[in-house]
DNA sequence: CGCCCGCTTGAGCTCGCTCAACAACAGTGG
DNA sequence: CCACTGTTGTTGAGCGAGCTCAAGCGGGCG
């Protein structure tokens, strides 16, 4: 039938790596390269320390879950390099990547106690963890913080919200062409070379996110490229070749 | 092609009422019946005359608009009674249905100053209306407001990133089941009878809504019918009968 | 009364899914 | 070093769920 789940999906999952992340000391904000990103930057820098003061260091390897859909939250967190992917299962192995988080992006806006994706690195990442309720005391003290905060989640939710007209109305073609000028306009401020896109995600991930399969995936990927719109060798390092093209595509009409 | 839309869709557009609302004074927050549901109750009892100070009300007839997409955002509004539709239009006339509104619902959680969505009224609604600008200054000077629509940001992304997994990979039986079994919990808090739903939205706009077709809502309908897990006579008012069934539906194995 | 709109049902088609195979590559152990 | 294995990406063949097109029915409104 129609969406139903590959039966390898269920039966083994991903080989996975032990879920306990390398824990370090916070080295300060200072000198931090992403803060520019981030929500930590709503807080004024003569207010950092406050942040520093409850914040810890993660490092997780490629493949390493942060946190598992279900389990109860704790920290929060922004992510300083690397890449994740928000994972979402339902019980017959139907899946979905309900996005992928860059450099600088925040992690924990949600109003439930337990975590609704399961976050796994899909690169080697280094994170800033703050206690939940570290980081509720923090909100309380400078406004400006939560100010932030819900100017993030708005954000957070215009995005998503573009997303529900992606999954709902548009093909497969388009779907692609609108995920990675996306993901080339996030990478583009983060340091990436303008008309590349890296996805280091695998096609099965960007199949869960669009609402495909992977073969869809694939084979809008080479007509892409036969129409001569994208370029690659490396299926995770793909050359925007003609924008406009993939634009069109992606907003059709517009 | 699938996923092409109606004609009729773009040429005609819906019978459109004048854009400009009956406007009243309002009345103060003190009798207010939605109050408890509303952001509005994250600031307490005796700070609700600042909120009363800039706040105007809003009649809006079925059918007329509140705002289009596009158009510049001036207000934020709380809905007091009715029920609001926010609609997403590609050129090419495909059209998302991006969500009901219903008593209580805050409208402008957005980082945009531009309307994201245009917001008609599916019934006739009365609004709470305060300027963009005044609004900003309370939450300035109230903290606690801030941090309620912090709290409601959150909720709303929660509720739309359900969305997704809705619409990427559930089939219309399943959609529909888990939209009426949603519509039912949403409408129990407001006054709705225990088993039943009102739908005053037309089937398009549920199938909008679901990433559906008419004719495939009109079918689900049925065949839900058919299997004694709904009734109706009104297309509008539905009867759950087996909510058992339709939540074995709408989460799959759970 | 007649028209239009909204809902439903039927018939047939098509796009994206399913199933299957293969190539390229990385890791592993003999 | 190479055989073996598992993973990832791509491509082909065929199918079926949901879409398109078409028709009919009932109710509201001019």
């Amino acid at each position: 039938m129609r969406t139903r789940a590959r039966l390898h999906a269920v039966a083994e999952g991903p080989r996975r790596l032990p879920d306990v992340p390398h824990r370090e000391p916070h080295t300060g904000c200072r000198g931090c390269l992403t803060r520019h990103l981030a929500v930590c930057a709503s807080l004024p820098a003569e207010d950092t320390h406050d942040l520093e003061a409850v914040a810890g260091r993660l490092r997780l390897p490629a493949g390493a879950t942060l946190a598992r859909e279900g389990a109860p939250r704790r920290e929060v967190y922004t992510l300083t390099a690397g890449m994740l992917r928000q994972v979402r299962l339902l019980p017959d192995g139907r899946r979905l990547v309900a996005g992928f988080l860059l450099t600088g992006d925040f992690i924990g806006l949600t109003g439930s106690a337990r975590h609704r994706h399961t976050i796994e690195a899909i690169t080697d990442t280094v994170l800033c963890a703050f206690p939940l309720q570290d980081m509720r005391a923090l909100c309380a003290r400078h406004p400006a913080l939560e100010s932030g905060l819900l100017g993030h989640a708005c954000e957070e939710l215009d995005a998503t919200r573009a997303n529900l007209m992606t999954l709902a109305r548009m093909t497969p073609l388009e779907r692609l062409a609108g995920f990675l000028l996306h993901m080339a306009d996030r990478q583009h401020p983060r340091g990436g070379a303008r008309g590349w896109v890296d996805l280091p995600m695998t096609r099965v991930d960007i199949a869960d996110h669009l609402g495909l399969t992977v073969e869809t995936v694939s084979r809008s990927f080479t007509r892409l490229r036969r129409d001569d719109a994208v370029r690659f060798d490396d299926p995770h390092r793909i050359a925007l070749h003609a924008p406009d093209r993939l634009r069109a595509l992606a907003a059709p009409g517009a």
